[in-house]
DNA sequence: CCATGCAATGTTATAGTGTAACATCCGCGA
DNA sequence: TCGCGGATGTTACACTATAACATTGCATGG
């Protein structure tokens, strides 16, 4: 995670783009959490550190992340993750355990292409993916457990 | 359409389900209007026809048609839209265009296989898959149409 | 050094999406 | 008829996200 918050701070350098303390904090709460975050919770957390804190300050600070490829948004979760390697060109695909909550990014090229020619075959043209596999990881598959506690 | 609620009070009956008058009512207006369409947009139509109606009564509806099939939820527009075969085990693999915010449903072996198979190599059983390839369709491809006005 | 312009943040209010909890109704079988 | 369970009505609220405008702060050229 410390690994994350320097390739973030290198590759912002290298785009010229300003990861200040606020995106910065929020980039490090978000990775803090090792399940998929919600904004309000977020906001909460940064708001025990700065005092006040409303809404936008933390969406917008979720908006650079997100375009600069450091965190996804998980839509079937409402909530956001830090993203593992943000340099490539990063398609995001997304382990959702019901179990445990945690979600894993895969990026699949077998996937990508698959459902890039699928829809190629339908005159399609895929510009933003959204693949979010809701199920069970292996922990809590061994586990047989329930719905998350 | 009318096929399609044809289809509907069938499987329906063959289940065991009851197709109420809202319900009815509620996937109607799913099919009736050729977009992805929102929860709160389905309110206010069915309160055109009924009076004041609450949320939970369109929810509620909603959530009976999701659980049999017959409509499908897009996580990425809080939208939902009809199933066109709801008898098959249906996947829900969703083209949404960003040019004029249609919606079509996929179901491609090929990427649900490329899919099962990649979240099996990382040890993980999807259970509920969500395939949203937001792009553009055909229509809007080739007008070079910009996003949805 | 100051002006000034732009990006970032602060602030307030509100829009949009979804559910909890409890009351009521209605049909059906014992 | 009574009671039961599923469906609906009703109220209130929780959660997610953005609009709109004010303010700050910093780089940059005059």
């Amino acid at each position: 995670m410390a690994e994350a918050l320097e390739a973030a701070e290198r590759l912002c350098a290298r785009r010229g783009a300003r990861l200040t303390e606020i995106r910065r904090r929020v980039l490090e709460l978000v990775w803090r959490s090792h399940q998929p975050v919600g904004a309000y919770t977020i906001l909460e957390r940064l708001g025990r550190e700065r005092g006040r804190v409303a809404p936008p300050t933390v969406y917008r600070a979720l908006d650079f992340l997100i375009a600069h490829g450091l965190v996804h948004r998980i839509a079937s979760l409402n909530a956001y993750i830090g993203c593992a390697h943000p340099d490539r060109d990063h398609i995001g695909q997304f382990l959702v355990c019901s179990g445990c909550g945690s979600a894993a990014e895969l990026d699949d090229r077998r996937i990508d292409r698959a459902i890039r020619s699928g829809a190629e075959a339908a005159g399609f043209a895929v510009e933003r993916p959204v693949i979010e596999l809701a199920g069970r990881c292996p922990n809590c598959r061994e586990r047989g457990r329930d719905a998350r506690t």
